[in-house]
DNA sequence: TAGTGGTCTAGACCACAGC
DNA sequence: CTGTGGTCTAGACCACTAC
C-alpha cells in the first residue's frame, strides 16, 4: 500500500481533469487564463507527473484547453464565424436578431489563399453524383479560407470536365458572381442546392491543414448544385474548423418535423 | 543511451499511431477488426506498455477505434442515420438520388424514451429570442431519440409558458401533428424556421446520455421556429451524436453561393 | 537559468471478458 | 485462469518559453 495523503489527498487522473472542467464551466477559470501546471497538480493532488498530465490530456481532448510549451496551458478561447446557407433568405431579414449564439458582428477580414486547379479521375462517389461517363475527368478547384488570417476552411469543388474545359471556371479568377454566374452562361445554371453534412475528428493531413487544436472537430459539408433539369454540375466538398464556425439555414415551410 | 532496436526499431507513439492509422485507411484492419494488443505492439515496436497504450489512446481519441476491457481493441463501425431538415423539399425529389453518403435505406426503429416536461425559467439566450418578459415562464420538453435501440439525440423544446398553458403542448402525447399543429391551432402557426449548427466535443453529461465512445463529437442544433408574424413560438436545442448523423439541408435560390 | 509541457522506461496492481 | 485494457508510481531526459 502507498500513502496517497498528499495536500488534497487521493485523486485519479479523471477526478482532478472533473475538478479543473468544473471550475472552468463555473468561471472560475474564464478564457485565456492559466490553469495549474503538471507541478501544481502534482503537489495539490499528491500525484506523479503522468497522471497530472493525463488530467490535463482529458480536457485537451475535449478542446476546453490548450497548451503552450514551454509557457503553460490555457483556457480556450473562441471566436466563430457566422456561414449562413440560403444567403438570400436569411438577408431578407424574417426574424432577424433572433439568434440564439452571438458571433463577431464586426467585419472580420476574409480571403482565399493556394487556389489550385487541375483535371482529375472524380473519386467514386462524386463520379456518380456528377453522372461522369467511365473515363470521364473531373475539373477540381481546391483553396483554403482564412478568416484573420488563420485557416478555418479547405474546400475541393468538382465540375464535369466536359463541361467548364476552356472556360474561366478553369481559371483562378472566375469573375464576377463567381463559377456559378458562369455555369449559367453556359446554360447550367444550378438553381437546386443540397448540403450533407457530418462532423468527426479530423484526419492528420486536416490537422495540419486548418492547424487544429487538440480536440477540434471538423464538419464535412458536401453540397451538390442542381440544374432545373435536375443535373449535378457542382460537387463541394468542404472541411471547416468545427471550433470556428457556426452554420445557419433558414427556410420556410408549412408542414415540417 | 538505451538500446531501442527491437523487432521493428524504436518508435515513438505518435509513429506508431500513423503506422496503425494507416493501416485502417488502407483497408488492412476494416471495421470491427481487432487491432493489435497493446502486447503485442510492445514486442513489435520495442517499447513500454504506456507507450503502446499513448498510441492507441490517439486513435481512440480521433474515434477509429473502440476498446473493450478484456476483449481488445477494436475498429470502430458506423451506422449512420440521415436526418432531412426541409423535409418536403427532400420526398419531393429533385435530384433525389444523389447523395454522397449512404444512410441505411432499409427501415430503422426510431423511437422516444424519458420524455419529461416541465415548467421553468428560461435560460437568458432562449428568453431573449422566445421575448420573455421578465419572470415569465417557458415550458420545457426534454427527450430522448433512439435508433435500434441505441440513443442518438437529446432534445429539449422550450415554449412561452402563457402560450401552450393547458394544452396538449404541456402533456406527454401531443396529438396528431405533434406540437406544430397544436400551435397553429391556437394562431400560432410556424412557417418559418431558423437552424442554427455547432460541432464541439462533448460535456461529460453528454457523454453519458448518447453512450457515447471515445472521440465522438456532437452535433448542436437549435431549431428556432417563428410565425407569419415573426414571433419566435419554440426554441428546441438538439444535441446529436455525430457519428450517428448525416444531416441534409435542401434548399432553391436564384442567387447562392 | 528556471519553469513548463512532451516523451519514455520499468515495473506494479486492478477490473473485466472469454474460455 | 489467461489475456486484455485501465490506472498509477518513480524517475529520467528533452524541447521550448520567458525572464
Amino acid at each position: 500500500m502507498v500513502d496517497r495523503s498528499a495536500s488534497r489527498g487521493n485523486a485519479g487522473y479523471r477526478a482532478i481533469a472533473d475538478a479543473l472542467r468544473e471550475e472552468i464551466d463555473k468561471g472560475g477559470l474564464p478564457p485565456g487564463s492559466k490553469v495549474p501546471s503538471e507541478n501544481e497538480l502534482m503537489s495539490t493532488y499528491g500525484v506523479e507527473q503522468p497522471t497530472a498530465r493525463r488530467a490535463l490530456d482529458v480536457l485537451k481532448n475535449e478542446g476546453l484547453i490548450v497548451a503552450r510549451r514551454g509557457a503553460g496551458t490555457f483556457v480556450r478561447e473562441f471566436r466563430l464565424y457566422r456561414r449562413r446557407s440560403p444567403a438570400r433568405l436569411a438577408e431578407s431579414g424574417w426574424g432577424a436578431g433572433g439568434s440564439i449564439w452571438t458571433s463577431d458582428d464586426a467585419e472580420r477580414h476574409t480571403s482565399v489563399d493556394s487556389i489550385e486547379i487541375t483535371t482529375v479521375d472524380a473519386p467514386d462517389h462524386v463520379a456518380a453524383v456528377l453522372e461522369l461517363a467511365d473515363g470521364a475527368k473531373a475539373l477540381v478547384r481546391r483553396r483554403r479560407y482564412l478568416v484573420d488570417d488563420t485557416p478555418v476552411q479547405f474546400a475541393t469543388s468538382y465540375y464535369p470536365e466536359h463541361l467548364v474545359r476552356g472556360t474561366r471556371v478553369a481559371e483562378a479568377n472566375t469573375g464576377t458572381g463567381g463559377v456559378y454566374a458562369r455555369l449559367a452562361e453556359l446554360g447550367h445554371r444550378p438553381v437546386n442546392f443540397r448540403e450533407e453534412l457530418r462532423a468527426r475528428m479530423p484526419r492528420d493531413s486536416e490537422t495540419k491543414l486548418l492547424e487544429l487544436a487538440q480536440g477540434t472537430p471538423v464538419i464535412m459539408v458536401v453540397r451538390t448544385a442542381f440544374t432545373a433539369k435536375g443535373q449535378a454540375v457542382e460537387v463541394n466538398e468542404m472541411i471547416l474548423d468545427a471550433s470556428s464556425y457556426i452554420l445557419e439555414y433558414d427556410f420556410t415551410s408549412n408542414e415540417s418535423n
